[in-house]
DNA sequence: TTGTACGCGTTATCAT
DNA sequence: ATGATAACGCGTACAA
């Protein structure tokens, strides 16, 4: 086996065509407007003989652009993390950016860390799906003076544009549904909030909602909620302190509809493999509608009601806005907010409820 | 707003330290062999006051390695490859690398186009999770005389290491438990063969398997096995194909209790989708286990039987793999193929079956 | 239109 | 132990 050979350099390639630097270099930047027909072939069929392309290491050094995206997040295992990555990574390549991945394993105090290694490779800017609760980060991201894209939550203090789902209307949609459904009793469950922007913004929706609800009902059948942070960690103490929940629910809204609003994907889980333990079925004993849509929602049990995010969208989204900032757009931070789609399943079909069409829309909300 | 400072450099630091680039440059790369305990001091107040750090793109273009990875995945929707990729990423960081993405989104055309733009950041080394079809990919990569580790998937003509299920070995594990079951009619299920290595050995694996229940079979009670190709695309038309496919299967084996092995989780889901048409049930009219273990795979029917695969280790593994031979270890193309272990639910719980202990090994086969 | 020469930020070699 | 300097591969003034 040979060793490796070296790859050809510029200079390599001006050897073989007989021609200087200067000109493989205009060769393929500035092609069309000044170079003949004659010598550009000659480059070309070097360039091929040599496999040559040209180092986006040192024409990052002198030109500055790397063409590199760093992409910051607090955990891939989450799907919505996954899709949205998905929609970020597909309108970098076609930008002709490529993406550096860092992945935080919801250690929050790699934050920064993330930002140093990346910031190490010159990425043009950053898109930033994090947890927030770390000051230090803001400081350090500003102080880098490279533009900057907040996924899904805001960071205190940090001048960037935001993109995520239209945490509010998403909650409204939820509970307005359930609602219309006839469910009257509401509980909210949510992983621990913290200083997480997405979750303080969806439980104050939900908060918002039920005293609306109280203070509009001419039914006589006033709406009640409340709200659960699930206990941290993973393991088998969180499910049955969980399950506990959802048995104290079920007993004390007895003789009332009783529903249950999931914060996200991952909690929906947990509280699937909650109710599994209880003596009940989702859609009979409690309804449940969760945002996010996963492959897995029409299939469990019932069919999961979801709001669904425009994940990819959102990811291509993020993506753009970064590029737009790296052309040069010189505007103050923007806050873009998707629409989330209401998909109704089995979970939420509430013994004797009126039966609702269906709203699809996703449309753009304004900037700010 | 001001604009954006320039990032300091090895200059700026030792004008301000009062000292010359080579030695700031030795306070980073060897501060403890040679370098006086006052000038240090100095140095590092130097570059803390500018918050200076080292850019790995002039340091790679000097020194040569980026301390960048590439990774190419096939598809990031896949949950095998997020998981793995999660794995992978962790071992990268550990040992100071970073990683690229590049995602195909199934469209093996771009096998190439992604070696390329990986290969003009000069990443030191590829973890290919790809489609394998193209032959061109394989040229390619030798060419490029970097160290490459294969995941999950062999691509013919590449000489590189290989990292994966023990696919063989997973069949029977599954086969062998639905037989044990009580099972008598297979039908395995694969997404479209191709020239996939995983898809090839799989299928085989299970051919052979049925081979071998007939030989040996003294119950008077034969194994029978069949395999069904699922129909590209990812609609309607394919949905009822496969239930149609479902159908034929159940009506076909009237009598003899029959199941379905399922090639891996994305064919699971479908299987599970289809189904949900059939007046059937997992585990009461038909059999089911699936390769690749999910986080819906407990919840959906009566639960989904599955081998589960260690998708971290096999992403920590590709990782190191390739770190090893970035670090100069020269030794033959590897070979390393890991257990998945057997997850038995209600699915595969057969009528009157007999009950089996779970084997929980997972530990690695020889390499060769 | 093409070639020459310099500099991007770093590390390695050679002096001191 | 530390400083000056060349070189890494490339793009771009400037000169021709």
């Amino acid at each position: 086996m040979t060793a490796a050979p070296p790859r050809a350099t510029i200079a390599d390639v001006a050897r073989e065509a007989g021609v200087s630097k200067a000109t493989v270099s205009r060769f393929f930047n500035h092609r069309e407007t000044l170079l003949t027909p004659d010598i550009a072939t000659r480059v070309e069929k070097a360039v091929a003989a040599l496999d040559y392309s040209p180092s986006r290491m040192a024409r990052a050094l002198k030109r500055g652009g790397t063409r590199l995206i760093g992409l910051v997040v607090a955990d891939v295992t989450n799907p919505y993390s996954v899709a949205m990555l998905r929609g970020a990574e597909k309108a970098c390549q076609e930008a002709g950016y490529l993406l550096m991945l860092f992945n935080l394993g919801n250690d929050s105090e790699r934050e920064c860390e993330a930002m140093d290694a990346l910031s190490s490779y010159q990425v043009e800017g950053y898109i930033l799906n994090t947890l927030g609760r770390d000051a230090r980060t803001a400081a350090r991201a500003n102080q880098l003076g490279k533009p900057i894209v907040l996924v899904d939550r805001k960071h205190r203090g940090m001048h960037a544009d935001f993109v995520s789902l239209d945490n509010a209307t998403a909650i409204q949609q939820a509970a307005g549904h359930l609602v219309a459904q006839g469910y009257r009793e509401l509980l909210y469950v949510t992983e621990p909030i913290r200083a997480v922007s997405s979750r303080i913004e969806r439980e104050a929706a939900f908060r918002e909602f039920v005293r609306d609800a109280a203070r509009h009902d001419k039914t006589g059948q006033p709406v009640a909620g409340s709200v659960l942070e699930t206990p941290d960690g993973d393991g088998e103490a969180q499910l049955s302190t969980l399950t506990d929940a959802l048995r104290d629910f079920c007993a004390r809204t007895a003789g009332r509809p009783a529903a249950v609003l999931s914060n996200n994907a991952v909690t929906t889980l947990r509280l699937v493999a909650a109710m599994a333990r209880v003596e009940g079925r989702w859609g009979e004993t409690l309804g449940l509608v969760g945002i996010d849509e996963t492959d897995w929602s029409p299939y469990v049990g019932p069919g999961i009601s979801t709001i669904a995010q425009p994940t990819d969208d959102l990811g291509r989204l993020a993506a753009t806005c970064l590029i737009e900032r790296l052309r040069g757009l010189a505007l103050p931070p923007r806050q873009i907010l998707l629409h989330g789609q209401l998909i109704p399943r089995g979970s939420s079909r509430a013994v004797g409820a009126t039966k609702k069409p269906v709203k699809p829309i996703n449309k753009r909300s304004g900037t700010r």
